[in-house]
DNA sequence: CTGTATCCGCCGAGATACTG
DNA sequence: CAGTATCTCGGCGGATACAG
């Protein structure tokens, strides 16, 4: 009998991919993992051509697995900050060994 | 003066992130990098849920960023074999730290 | 067995406008 | 300032067929 009405997770890679692929969501992560505390428009302003849609939409994202807090000051204008959860923290090392690999490979792309 | 006419990556994780992005190859490079060499059968067997479309592309993507090196054999039938070139090994570390994320916070939601 | 080509439905993602 | 809603469109990715 196999567990043929379950996704089969081959590997752990598969799994976590699962959670953290796109092109955003580990670049918000690192961002809060190096500021501790930013608001929206701060990580709005650390990414490169990411529209108002798509970071309302991963943020919303990283917060409902857990990945991030939010708080929201009632007042107007309004003031959103958001910080790692302890659970976001825990990516620490993945990003850790992404950033180590860009900085690493991108010099050799410079002019 | 600011460099408006190019990509401006903003930190490294962007920079690394349009080249891994998306669901598929980093979960092949982990595999390659634990078995070394694989045909192209192998690979597809062990990823979930790929297309015959979605692996060629994905290889072929991998090939030309010089991640994985592709050894073709002229014969009837076809084989393929496929392993990491030393630039596809340097993600040992990545991999290594996705793996471990994903062991670890898996089984906090297996029965 | 491995790879390419074509067709096509669906949804990711941009633009815009509106709310509190 | 932060977030939601709507409309729209290109392209991702599945199914299928064909080639070597």
């Amino acid at each position: 009998m196999d567990n043929k009405n379950e996704v089969n997770y081959s590997c752990p890679i598969e799994y976590t991919m699962n959670l953290i692929a796109g092109k955003w969501k580990l670049v918000i992560l690192w961002h809060l993992s190096q500021e501790k505390v930013m608001r929206y428009g701060e990580i709005k302003k650390s990414l490169n051509n990411i529209t108002h849609k798509m970071l309302s939409q991963q943020l919303k994202e990283l917060e409902a697995d857990g990945f991030i807090h939010r708080k929201a000051y009632s007042q107007i204008p309004p003031k959103v900050e958001y910080s790692l959860t302890s659970l976001g923290e825990s990516f620490f090392p993945i990003l850790e060994s992404i950033s180590k690999w860009g900085k690493h490979h991108f010099k050799e792309n410079e002019k």
